[in-house]
DNA sequence: AGCTTCACG
DNA sequence: ACGTACGTGAAGCTA
C-alpha cells in the first residue's frame, strides 16, 4: 500500500531549533535545528517506510489569509537568524536524501499539505501528516494521520480521527470551530477573549460548531454570553483563518514526490558536511552494507601470500575469482609500477608480486588474466589494463568497474579511490594509499604483511561494493549506461592508448627551432622596449612593466594583483606598441612549451609515439579527458599552432589520418531535447545555424545577415548551450549587460521551445536535485536551491549544460562503441585513435581510405536517433593538420 | 599547493 | 544587489 509522508517544515525546524541545544559545525554554522529535523526524520522513516514524502514549506511573506486580516501571524517574532541560516541546509540535504519539497507563493506550507493529502486519501494511499501545529488535526481521517511533535521533536504522537475524539471530543473538522473559538496567540488569531480551550470545548460538545454556537447566543448566560455576542465577528473570522485550504492548485503530483529510499552516494556526503558523525552511522544505507562491512574484516583476515609453488592454490580456483586488484604506481598508467595483485576467490585472498606472475609457474593466472571470458570486477580496470599491458600481460573480461560504477552515481565526487568510496558507502574503512605508500619522493612499498593486508581490505570492498552499486544503477537507471556503453568503452579506450599515435620527431625538432628563434627575437624587442629585461613569464612582473613603469591603464584585476591576460592586452594594444609583442609572445611561448617540449617529454622509447590516457571518471557532464599528453587541447584556431597538427602521423608507411567530426552536435542535441520546432526544421534543412539565428533573432532575410549579427548569433548560440547569462554574453560580445539581455530575450520570443525547456530544465533540477542525459547519465546539483546567488546561479546554468554536453558525449561515446564493434565484423586495419568531444580520429591504411569515408559517418549520425538529423563530416591527410 | 594563463571542444 | 558564461589539462610562477 501507498503511504505518503507530509512533513510541515516550517513547523518542524521551528520546534527543532528551540528544542535542541546549540550545535556548531566547525566552519561555525549552527545546524542544531537541521539536526534535530534529521533526527525526526530518519525515525519516521524507519518506523514508517513511506513510499512518498513531501516536505513543504511556507513562501512569500504575504499569504491569501493576510488578505482578509491583516494583523494575521503579526504578533510573531522575527525568525531569528541563526534559524533563517538553517532553512538552505535543510533543504540541500533533503535533496541529497532524495526527498521532495515544496513551497508555493501566497500559501502557507498547510494548504499544500491539505491539498495533497486530500488527493492521496483519494488516490487510496495511506497518509501521514507530521506537524507541531494542532491545527492540523483537523486534516485527519480514516486514512490520514495526524502526528504530532512532543516534547520538541524527539517524539511524534499519531492522531485519526478515534484518537481526536478520545482527547478533545470532537470530529477532525470541529478542531477548526475549536480554533474559531478560543483564538491562537501565536498566529494572532483572536477568537473570543476569555474562551480558552475548557470553555470552548464545552461549547462545542453542546453546539458543535461556531456557527451553531453564536445561533444560540440566547441560551448562554451572563458574562459568557456578552462576550460572545461582541466577538461574533472574531469568531468567524478566526475560525475561517484556522480552516487549511484543500483545494491550492499544484503543479506537484503525487508521482513526483516519490520516495525510493535515502539516496547514498549523496546523503552520505551531505551529512558529513554537515558533520553529522552520529547520523552517518546510524544511517540506513550503513545497515544496509552493514554485513558487506562485516565481510570486509572477515575476509581480510586471511591472506594467503603466493610464491611460485604456492600459486597452484590460486590455479585451483581461477574459476571462482570474484574480485582482481592491481596495486599500481605512478600517475601516468603507461608507466605505472605494479606493486602487487590480489585476488579474492572462493573465500580466500591469494596476494602475489609481478615476479610470481611473469615466473613459468603464472603462465595459467596470465591465462585466466587474458581470457575474455573470465569475467573481473575490480577497481579502476581501465588502469588495470595499461598496466599489465606495458609489463607484457594482456587483459580482457573486465566486466565491472568500481570506480567507474561510482562515477556513474555520483559524476561530481572528485574521490574515486577505494578509500573514497569505501568511506562514502559505510565500508570497513581503508588507509588512504598516500598513508600507507608516502607521498611523493617519499613512496616505499611497505612490507608484504602490511602491504598484503592494505590490497586485501581493497579487495574485500571491491567485493562489497559490486551490488551495492549495482543495485544503485538499477534504482537510477543507469545500469544500462553503465554494462552496455561505459564498461566496453573503457576496453575501447585502453586499445587506443595501447595504438598510441606516431609523433615525426624531426618535424617538431624543426617547429621548436623556428619558435625557438620567434621568441628570441620577441624578447629582445620586448625588453628594449620596456628598457629593462625581466621575467615575461611572470604576470607579476610583468604587470609591474606595463601598469606601474609604463602607466597603462588597468583593466582587470586578479587576486593577487593586476591581470595581463590576453583579453586585458588586446584592450591594451592602442596605447603601447610593446603589448602587441607581448601577445606574440604569449602564443609562441605557449605553443613551444606546452606543444613542443610537453609533447617531446611525452614521445615513447619504445613506440616513438605518444600514448594519452583517456580519463573517463572526471568530467562532471561525461565527457573523456586526455592527459599525458592531453591530446583534446592540440592548437587548430591560429594558423601558428595548427602547424603542430603537421607532426602527428601515421604509424605506417602509406596509411593516412583519417577525422570526422559532428557538426553543431550540441545544438542538434538542443533541437530534439526542447523539441523547438524552429531549430528543428533549421537542422532539418541542415542550414547554416548562426545564420538562421542571425536571421531569425535579427528579422532579416538569410542573405542579408552581415558577418557581424552572423557573430552576435554565434556568441548567442553558445551562450544557449552554456546556460545563459546577460553578463557572460555582453562579456563575450563586448557589448552592455542591457544589450545583451536584449539579445536574449529576442532569442527566446523566437526560440520558445529553448525558453521553455531552459525553464522546465531548472525547475526539474530544483525538484529532484539532478539533472540527466538521453541516456540517464546523472548529475547532482546539490546548490540548486542555495540561497547564495553565485551558487545558485552556477547550479542553474549547470543544469542548462549538462543535459546537453552530457547528451553529446553520450552520442559520441555509442559511436566509439558502434565503431570498434564495425571495424572488427569487417576485419578492417583501420584504427581508431583518438576522441576529441566532438571529433574521431583514425589510421587508415590506403585501401580502407573509400570504406572508411563512407562507414565512419554514417556510424557517428546513426549512433542516436533524435528528431533531427545528426551531420558528422569526414577528411583525411598525411597526417592531421592535412585531415581539415 | 594555489594562482594565472591559455590550449581545446 | 549579487558577479559568470559550460567542460577540461599543462606550464610556469609564487609563496
Amino acid at each position: 500500500m501507498d503511504k505518503l509522508m507530509l512533513i510541515d517544515g516550517n513547523s518542524i525546524i521551528y520546534r527543532a531549533f528551540f528544542a535542541m541545544p546549540p550545535l556548531t559545525n566547525s566552519s561555525g554554522q549552527q545546524t542544531n535545528a537541521v539536526y534535530g529535523f534529521t533526527t525526526m526524520l530518519l525515525r519516521l522513516l524507519e518506523e514508517h517506510k513511506p513510499t512518498h514524502i513531501l516536505v513543504a514549506f511556507d513562501a512569500g511573506k504575504i499569504t491569501f489569509r493576510h488578505k482578509g486580516y491583516e494583523d494575521y501571524k503579526g504578533g510573531r517574532e522575527k525568525t531569528p537568524p541563526e534559524l533563517s541560516q538553517q532553512f538552505p541546509l535543510l533543504k540541500e540535504l533533503l535533496t541529497a536524501f532524495g526527498i521532495a519539497q515544496f513551497e508555493l507563493d501566497g500559501y502557507e506550507a498547510d494548504d499544500i499539505i491539505g491539498t495533497l493529502s486530500k488527493t492521496a486519501d483519494e488516490a487510496g494511499f495511506n497518509v501521514l501528516v507530521v506537524t507541531g501545529d494542532k491545527d492540523m488535526l483537523q486534516l485527519a481521517s480514516d486514512h490520514v494521520t495526524v502526528g504530532l511533535t512532543r516534547k520538541g521533536v524527539t517524539e511524534v504522537e499519531t492522531y485519526g480521527p478515534e484518537q481526536i475524539q478520545e482527547r478533545y471530543g470532537l470530529k477532525p473538522l470541529q478542531i477548526i470551530d475549536l480554533k474559531g473559538l478560543m483564538g491562537d496567540t501565536s498566529d494572532n488569531i483572536p477568537g473570543i477573549p476569555g474562551v480558552g480551550e475548557k470553555t470552548a470545548l464545552k461549547l462545542l460538545h453542546q453546539y458543535g460548531s461556531v456557527e451553531e454556537v453564536l445561533a444560540h447566543t440566547d441560551e448562554l448566560k451572563g458574562k459568557m454570553k456578552e462576550r460572545v455576542e461582541t466577538h461574533a465577528d472574531d469568531a468567524r473570522m478566526s475560525k475561517e483563518l484556522a480552516t487549511i485550504y484543500r483545494d491550492v492548485t499544484l503543479d506537484k503530483q503525487l508521482e513526483d514526490v516519490v520516495f525510493s529510499g535515502l539516496r547514498a552516494e549523496t546523503a552520505g556526503p551531505a551529512l558529513a558536511k554537515l558533520e553529522f558523525k552520529s547520523l552517518l552511522e546510524r544511517l540506513s544505507l550503513a545497515g544496509e552494507v552493514g554485513s558487506a562491512g562485516a565481510d570486509v574484516e572477515e575476509a581480510t583476515a586471511d591472506v594467503t601470500v603466493l610464491d611460485e609453488q604456492r600459486i597452484s592454490e590460486l590455479v585451483e580456483v581461477l574459476d571462482h575469482v570474484d574480485v582482481l586488484h592491481v596495486e599500481t604506481h605512478g600517475d601516468n598508467p603507461h608507466h605505472a609500477e605494479i606493486v602487487g595483485l590480489i585476488f579474492a576467490a572462493a573465500g580466500r585472498q591469494f596476494f602475489m608480486t609481478m615476479d610470481v606472475l611473469q615466473s613459468e609457474a603464472g603462465t595459467p593466472v596470465r591465462e585466466w588474466l587474458a581470457a575474455p571470458e573470465r569475467k573481473k570486477r575490480g577497481h579502476d580496470l581501465h588502469r588495470t589494463d595499461l598496466a599489465l599491458h606495458w609489463h607484457g600481460i594482456e587483459f580482457a573480461g573486465a566486466e565491472f568497474d568500481v570506480q567507474l560504477a561510482g562515477y556513474l552515481l555520483d559524476p561530481t565526487d572528485a574521490n574515486q579511490t577505494l578509500s573514497g568510496l569505501a568511506a562514502k558507502y559505510g565500508l570497513s574503512s581503508i588507509r588512504p594509499d598516500d598513508e600507507v605508500f608516502g607521498k611523493g619522493a617519499k613512496y616505499k612499498v611497505p612490507d608484504v604483511d602490511v602491504l598484503s593486508d592494505h590490497v586485501a581490505r581493497k579487495a574485500a570492498v571491491i567485493e562489497a561494493l559490486v551490488p551495492v552499486q549495482q543495485a544503485e544503477l538499477e534504482k537510477t537507471e543507469m545500469h544500462k549506461l553503465f554494462h552496455e556503453l561505459e564498461m566496453p568503452l573503457s576496453r575501447i579506450l585502453a586499445d587506443m592508448e595501447k595504438q598510441g599515435i606516431l609523433v615525426n620527431v624531426e618535424e617538431l625538432r624543426g617547429l621548436g627551432k623556428e619558435f625557438e628563434a620567434q621568441i628570441a627575437t620577441l624578447v629582445g624587442e620586448i625588453y628594449s622596449i620596456a628598457g629593462v629585461e625581466f621575467n615575461l613569464n611572470s604576470p607579476k612582473q610583468l604587470g609591474e612593466i606595463l601598469f606601474d613603469k609604463l602607466g597603462l591603464p588597468v583593466i582587470k584585476k586578479t587576486k593577487t594583483g593586476y591581470s595581463t591576460d590576453a583579453e586585458v592586452l588586446e584592450k591594451l594594444a592602442p596605447y603601447h606598441d610593446i603589448v602587441q609583442n607581448i601577445l606574440q609572445y604569449r602564443t609562441i611561448a605557449k605553443l613551444q612549451s606546452t606543444y613542443v617540449e610537453g609533447l617531446l617529454k611525452e614521445i615513447s622509447e619504445k613506440t616513438g609515439k605518444v600514448h594519452t590516457y583517456f580519463r573517463q571518471t572526471v568530467a562532471a557532464t561525461g565527457r573523456l579527458s586526455s592527459q599525458f599528453p592531453n591530446l583534446q587541447n592540440i592548437p587548430i584556431r591560429l594558423e601558428e599552432g595548427r602547424k603542430i597538427r603537421k607532426v602527428f602521423v601515421p604509424s605506417e608507411p602509406g596509411w593516412s589520418i583519417l577525422a570526422a567530426d559532428y557538426s553543431q552536435i550540441e545544438l542538434r542535441v538542443l533541437a530534439d531535447i526542447s523539441d523547438d520546432e524552429r531549430l528543428k526544421e533549421a537542422f532539418v534543412h541542415d542550414m547554416d545555424i548562426h545564420t538562421k539565428t542571425a536571421s531569425d533573432v535579427f528579422g532579416v532575410q538569410a542573405e542579408d545577415v552581415d558577418s557581424n549579427m552572423r557573430r552576435s548569433a554565434k556568441a548567442v548560440n553558445f551562450g544557449i548551450v552554456y546556460g545563459i547569462s546577460d553578463y557572460g554574453l555582453s562579456q563575450n560580445l563586448n557589448i552592455t549587460r542591457k544589450e545583451a539581455a536584449r539579445f536574449i530575450d529576442q532569442y527566446f520570443d523566437v526560440f520558445q521551445g529553448v525558453r521553455r525547456y531552459m525553464d522546465d530544465i531548472v525547475k526539474d533540477a530544483k525538484r529532484d536535485g539532478y539533472v540527466k542525459t538521453l541516456l540517464e547519465r546523472r548529475r547532482y546539483l546539490p546548490e540548486i536551491n542555495a540561497s547564495n546567488f553565485n551558487l545558485r546561479s552556477f547550479a542553474e546554468r549547470t543544469a542548462m549544460n549538462t543535459p546537453i554536453q552530457g547528451t553529446a558525449a553520450d552520442i559520441i561515446k555509442l559511436a566509439m562503441v558502434q565503431m570498434d564493434a564495425a571495424l572488427r565484423k569487417r576485419s578492417l586495419r583501420s584504427r581508431m585513435l583518438l576522441q576529441v568531444h566532438d571529433e574521431l580520429v583514425f589510421e587508415v591504411p590506403p585501401e580502407e581510405i573509400e570504406t572508411m569515408k563512407e562507414l565512419v559517418p554514417t556510424i557517428m549520425e546513426a549512433a542516436l536517433k533524435l528528431s533531427v538529423p545528426l551531420k558528422a563530416e569526414v577528411s583525411y591527410g598525411s597526417n592531421w593538420y592535412e585531415a581539415k
